[in-house]
DNA sequence: ATCTATTAATAACG
DNA sequence: TCGTTATTAATAGAT
């Protein structure tokens, strides 16, 4: 568009491509800019020079702008499976039940069946789903704390435990030499085994072992407890 | 550029901005096409109107452009931080920018700029706002992981740690009567030293202890660390 | 949509 | 890459 018309084609002259792509990139930034600014759009545009250099312009973010057009032009709507099977593997019996049912139902309906349905069928049947997929969370979380707050407490006994084996140690060594008698050293192992039956159980209790194996097998935890 | 000169800012006038955004749309697409002919350029462009509704060039395959996109600014960020503070640090306060980003553009919105948009940009806005809370919960979830990762294995440790210390009682008990040199004891006590120092570097590690003190931060867990 | 006066972009060159 | 300039291309406003 200047002194002579050029025809739309690869530019042979490598020198003057390169004049080219660099004009006409910032000519082309620059429209975008203004087409973002002047229209209230949301613009995006990518560039990659034959040399495999980047350039870019993002009228806000890139990343949010890739996302979104991820979203418009993909439009997929999974979820469906995972979701059931986690839930019928882990929730407690009386969430399941709940949940199962309402799956089990939604299982054997097909598409067609959901268009059978009128607007007010389908919205009660996303609140329902809803507040299930609610609790369902609720509870997981719920189970998270308790495994965290499980292990806490196991890490502080055990830490009091070792605390007190330390120092029975040094006073063990400290008084070797001197004192001679049993009774004191077996007691004191009886201590130790004591804290140690207390982790144990801590450790196996009813409720905190169904969490603990619940949670490692939803989660996929590296330690199977 | 034609009449009369333009300012380059948000055209008030809804249609006459309607008009300019489709005629400088068809533009800038022509620019984009004739940059890659020319330069022999890969470039992709994507438009979001303010309606919501998207437009996009892209020389080659979009899907092609954006996957070389990310792999292109995927290494040109990693290249350009510090490794370490990348993976841990960086990653929340990306996503921290992220969602504080959407959650300031949402609170400068009111509700008949809500009313302005159509069908198609609530969509948009609910997917991309899903899409956000999709990404915290995940990292959410990973941070927990870590934190139970953490516990237990330092709960591993502390149960080696207090399994080697009995031992050293047994033996010490043991002992005690018949060996009255101290040279056997003194090792054993080194030994155990050792041990408890190993766990104690365990105990306050660098990345566990962060990852800890966030997540009871963030979920307001009963034991501070 | 189409037209056209005017501005903006840019090809060629230094 | 930068500046200049003749020329073409884009487009704002009107129809």
């Amino acid at each position: 568009m200047a002194r002579q018309k050029i025809k739309i084609k690869k530019i042979d002259n490598a020198t003057a491509r390169q004049v080219t792509f660099s004009k006409r990139r910032r000519g082309i930034f620059k429209k975008a800019e203004e087409l973002s600014i002047l229209c209230d759009a949301e613009v995006g545009l990518v560039i990659f020079s034959t040399t495999g250099k980047l350039y870019e312009y993002a009228s806000s973010n890139m990343k949010d702008i890739i996302t979104r057009y991820g979203q418009q032009s993909h439009h997929i709507t999974k979820l469906d499976k995972p979701l059931q099977v986690q839930v019928e593997k882990n929730m407690p019996a009386e969430l399941n039940k709940e949940v199962a049912d309402r799956t089990q139902q939604l299982r054997g309906m097909k598409s067609e069946d959901f268009e059978g349905l009128n607007l007010e069928g389908l919205q009660q049947l996303e609140k329902s789903l809803e507040s299930g997929l609610k609790r369902v969370i609720e509870m997981k979380e719920k189970k998270i704390l308790n495994e965290i707050k499980a292990l806490r407490m196991k890490e502080i006994m055990l830490e009091e435990e070792n605390r007190h084996l330390k120092q029975k140690m040094a006073m063990l060594s400290m008084g070797k030499s001197p004192i001679f008698g049993d009774s004191d050293i077996t007691m004191q192992e009886n201590v130790s085994a004591e804290s140690m039956n207390n982790v144990s159980s801590c450790n196996s209790g009813p409720s905190l072992e169904d969490d603990s194996s619940d949670t490692s097998l939803k989660l996929g935890l590296p330690f199977p407890n």
